[in-house]
DNA sequence: AGTAGCAGTTCAGTCAATGAACCGGGTAGG
DNA sequence: CCTACCCGGTTCATTGACTGAACTGCTACT
């Protein structure tokens, strides 16, 4: 899977996605990057993934242009978000709406509304009052009727991805700067 | 992956869809049912993967309600999408637009038309003539600019899913009934 | 110097994927 | 009735990937 045309099919740009982004995690990743997660660590404590395969996808997704990483304002080492990563939103928000319709007989996880005018988004991503589909950046995520609040958050960065907040907003609870 | 809740997020329905479809080859499994594939040596052939794998991913996803398994009309074991698998054409269909976007320079390699009226559908999957969204058995695929003929299909199965062909219209070719 | 935080590596154990050979039931032909 | 073939599925030895915990090395702060 890691390397090119582990599926035969060269004809069909689903394998060809799948050959970047089908690996164990590597949504997962994506998706906490949407969220605002850049760094290292953060991506460790979220997503409880074991180091060293975090590293490995993490390569890998910035060799692909998925990913920058770089080493940022504030000193550490940041992985942001490309235009083309940028681009995987509506994969996530299918996978997303599907797994909500049929394991989330409560209602929607997350909801996603139009940072400018409140709206909410539908399930390709138009906004309820403006009927735009909105750019990554102006979209505000929070927590729907389906989400789970018992059990609540363990550590500082889900509680950040937890509370409404604008997509690739980055991250700062943990770090007092 | 294969237990549920491999990914610790509870809150999330992207890491619940990924428990489903997240493993490799579940998602070119899925394709291929919507391209029309149901029996087990049909899709040994066209996706070449190891027929143990394919078993126990069969499995799953009829455990799961994404397929269903039924000794057909035909007198052989048949795998079909149900509605619930049905529902993941949006996901494959925004992860084959990722992967034509960003790797597959001379245009789309499948190209999608509402069946009907012949009008193209665009990367939502709205009819181009009459502007709804089309409900996958109305859903024709045909190859698209961007795909590659040269090296020619070497097995039936395949010549049969590269032809112009409705999504979900049982493959016949290698078999003369 | 001394400590703390963070990105990334190392390593041994475990689990899943691979590919090729094999199994057994059903059907068709002789 | 016997044989040959097709087909879904299993078995098995090998290889490769994932896991979790401990460790390294760098930088900043005291």
């Amino acid at each position: 899977m890691t390397l090119p045309s582990t599926y035969a099919d060269r004809n069909c740009s689903l394998a060809r996605s799948l050959e970047i982004v089908g690996e164990r995690w590597t949504l997962l990743i994506v998706r906490d990057a949407f969220f605002g997660v850049r760094r290292f660590g953060d991506f460790v404590t979220q997503l409880k993934i074991p180091r060293a395969v975090l590293t490995s996808r993490l390569k890998s997704l910035v060799q692909e242009g998925v990913l920058v990483r770089d080493d940022g304002a504030t000193g550490g080492v940041e992985y942001r978000l490309t235009a083309k990563g940028e681009g995987l939103w509506p994969v996530v928000r299918a996978l997303m709406h599907w797994g909500d319709t049929f394991y989330s007989p409560s209602g929607v996880k997350r909801a996603a509304r139009h940072d400018q005018d409140g709206g909410l988004l539908d399930h390709e991503g138009r906004c309820g009052d403006c009927g735009l589909v909105i750019p990554v950046p102006e979209i505000r995520i929070e927590p729907g009727p389906g989400f789970d609040s018992t059990d609540p958050g363990h550590d500082p960065v889900s509680d950040a991805i937890n509370t409404p907040r604008r997509l690739l907003e980055p991250i700062t609870a943990s770090r007092t700067r």
